[in-house]
RNA sequence: CGAGGUGUAGCGCAGUUGGCUAGCGCGCCUGCUUUGGGAGCAGGAUGUCGGGGGUUCAAGUCCCUUCACCUCGACCA
């Protein structure tokens, strides 16, 4: 019983204070530090190993639908931030300024990117000429700055990493086929990767992004009920085009502006799979981004063959897997411990006794379920194995999901479910801004997205009462 | 930005009305013994008490200021 005082003291129960839960896994699990400047994260190896395999397979997404990377200065100066009304109303708030180089004063401050459509605009206006220019299919992976007042840790830091998708296209039906393409892609990596269900739907007016003719999003549920905003895909129209304009010759010879996107998935993704397959032992990763996917553990290694038989097992894996042997002089209760709360998905025991009957112990950290495997094929077997993690990982988090997702038809029970029911509410809404407001400040929840997939929950404004036809998500949020 | 809370060794904490060389547990280092759920014994090392300024014979302790972290709001693509 010594052993598990010593566990439960390591991380804040889940349900005793989700937040301090939070906080104990990302620090515990060794993904961040915080830095010397205000809401400035250090990731460190393992959180930056997640990061890495996200992006490595995001990235190959992008490739696979034609996307380049290129790389942008991390300086907007003033005057180009401000080309585009809406959008430097938007993010003038909290941008960070540099107003010296060395002792000089500048002439013109320069802003570090809070994103960077400003410099994706200018450039697409140098370089597009002709309609044989388009359509421009750009990416970058870099890190934003954004001077938000509270921070967190992966959902909301001062600078953070991201990818950002910005396109050109000839016309708008192309922009928009881009912008809800990228969408799709957003929501398989997270199904397909990350093990996370998303709602796809599209942003109010009052939630979209500053500049964008219209914003779509894929909305996840946390553990705790909370919505995050996963990742955005933005249609411009010819809004930017025109401030900066980026105008082409077309097949008439006549000169039109180019219609464009954005699209964004940031380290935030992180924290979405933190607080969506997490628990009280600590980090639950899902295995195809999983630094580690499988932890050897030997057991009794001074005991004859038990090393050079884990060495052997760990070079059979290493080419289909991401394995590691740990075979430093820690109990092997410790390292049990130390590698759950690390979110291994799988651990491999391997003793005296296994090697006895050619086998090892395998162990779910999904369900700490424990199964003997033949060390014969044991990659195929593995392999299996953590396919059927990831499966349960998503099914388990799309009935948690479902489970804590209710229907509302009139003020009074949307009332009542925001403030007593933690998860999203379905719920008509007229159209009209004013309500989208009345519901914030009496309930705090926002609208999360118009889903793509509606259903009819009554014929009114849940808000206001008057005739409806959309179905909003609404939730508290991140 | 508003309200509240917290900063003492790597982590968790104690430190009395201001008073001696700032402590405890875990961890860490060395050695031996151990090894199927966070090992045992012996020895050892580790501190700008978050930073700056002030009061005082004397400050971890009191005052001012500043930075960071946490909670709840406001803001938030």
């Amino acid at each position: 019983m010594a052993e598990k005082d010593k566990r439960v003291e390591a991380i804040t129960a889940m349900d005793k204070d989700f937040a301090q839960w939070y906080t104990d896994v990302v620090l515990k699990a060794e993904l961040i530090d915080h830095s010397a400047v205000k809401g400035c994260m250090i990731l460190r190896p393992y959180g930056f190993a997640i990061w890495e395999n996200i992006q490595k397979n995001l990235d190959a997404l992008f490739k696979a639908t034609g996307h380049e990377n290129v790389a942008m200065p991390m300086f907007i100066p003033e005057g180009l931030l401000q080309k585009e009304k809406d959008h430097v109303e938007g993010f003038a708030p909290e941008v960070a300024w540099v107003t010296h180089g060395g002792s000089e004063p500048l002439a013109e401050r320069l802003c570090i990117r809070p994103t960077s459509e400003t410099l994706f605009c200018d450039h697409y206006a140098h370089i597009i000429q002709s309609h044989r220019d388009l359509p421009k299919l750009y990416n970058q992976w870099v890190s934003v700055v954004r001077w938000e007042k509270t921070t967190r840790p992966f959902l909301r830091s001062t600078e953070f990493y991201w990818q950002e998708g910005h396109t050109a296209h000839a016309s708008k039906e192309e922009a928009m086929a881009e912008t809800l393409r990228m969408l799709d892609v957003y929501a398989d990596f997270y199904r397909d990767y990350l093990a996370i269900p998303v709602i796809k739907g599209q942003k109010t007016e009052k939630e979209k992004f500053a500049g964008a003719v219209s914003t779509y999003t894929v909305e996840a549920m946390m553990h705790d009920g909370k919505a995050l905003q996963s990742a955005t895909s933005h249609y411009f129209g010819d809004g930017f085009a025109k401030a900066f304009g980026i105008q082409f010759t077309d097949r008439n010879n006549t000169l039109q502006y180019v219609h464009q996107t954005s699209w964004g998935l940031s380290t935030r993704s992180i924290g979405a799979i933190i607080m969506t397959h997490g628990d009280d032992e600590g980090l639950v990763l899902p295995p195809r981004i999983a630094p580690i996917q499988v932890v050897i553990v030997p057991i009794a290694a001074h005991k004859p063959g038990v090393l050079d038989r884990a060495h052997a097992v760990q070079a059979e894996l290493k080419p289909s897997l991401r394995v590691r042997l740990d075979e430093s002089d820690k109990m092997p209760g410790w390292k049990f411990a130390e590698y759950e709360m690390k979110g291994v998905p799988l651990r491999l025991e391997m003793g005296p006794r296994d090697l006895e009957n050619n086998q090892c112990v395998a162990v779910r950290r999904d369900t700490g379920e424990k199964r003997i495997l033949s060390l014969d094929n044991l990659a195929t077997s593995v392999m299996a194995m953590l396919d059927e993690i990831h499966e349960n990982l998503l099914e388990k988090a799309r009935i948690s999901r479902d489970s804590r997702t209710y229907e509302a038809s009139d003020y009074e029970t949307f009332k009542d479910l925001i403030a007593n029911q933690p998860g999203f509410v379905k719920a008509m809404w007229c159209g009209d801004e004013a309500c989208e407001k009345k519901i914030k400040e009496d309930t705090t929840a926002t609208s999360r997205c118009i889903p793509f997939e509606q259903t009819h929950v009554s014929d009114h404004c849940v808000c206001c009462g008057q005739p409806a036809e959309k179905m909003v998500i609404w939730g508290k949020a991140y």
